[in-house]
DNA sequence: CCCTGATTCGC
DNA sequence: GCGAATCAGG
């Protein structure tokens, strides 16, 4: 399927509309996000309405604004990657908070906080069915296995073999 | 696991 | 120029 004026046109329109890659894909057909993500970068396209993303590489550098950059004591956020059924244990008392003595089983018992901290709680948002976390954190807890290290990833020789195998 | 866009690089 | 594979993040 080649890009011929047309779809451009509607490749940038649906863009613009604020469709997804992969929904622009889907609507057009033939073509993959990866394929329309690939035009809209190359069409200069990229950015739309996602500003407050610094790309990619965590390097953000200059670009720093102090009016929205505040915080005089970040002790909190710190997923300590836990596992499903061994949550560190730790103190209690605190009564609001969904804390290892109010956490029922069913509530995501992603951790918050630190363990060693008395404000450490749980998310406490309803859990799936089976599982110790909710929706969204289980997700979350299942990302580590995927990628971690990346010092050499970039390596040509590793992906030539893979591009000719499925390329 | 699902998803999003960003980037690389052989073709 | 194209786009799969991959990365990075949610």
């Amino acid at each position: 399927m080649a890009w011929t004026d047309e779809r451009v046109e509607l490749l940038k329109t649906l863009w613009a509309e604020g469709l997804s890659a992969a929904q622009i894909a889907n609507k057009m057909g033939g073509v993959t996000r990866n394929a329309v993500i690939g035009k809209v970068h190359r069409l200069g396209l990229s950015g739309r309405a996602t500003p407050a993303k610094p790309q990619r590489g965590c390097a953000p550098t200059a670009v720093r604004k102090e009016e929205t950059v505040v915080k005089p004591e970040r002790a909190e956020l710190r997923p300590v990657i836990p596992e499903p059924d061994s949550i560190a244990p730790l103190v209690l008392d605190s009564g609001d908070k969904t804390t290892v003595n109010t956490i029922k089983n069913n509530m995501c018992k992603w951790p918050i906080g630190d363990p060693a901290k008395d404000d450490f709680h749980f998310c406490g948002q309803p859990a799936m069915v089976g599982k110790s976390y909710c929706s969204h954190h289980a997700r979350m807890a299942f990302q580590p296995p995927q990628r971690r290290d990346r010092t050499e990833v970039r390596r040509p020789a590793a992906q030539l073999e893979r591009r000719r195998a499925a390329g």
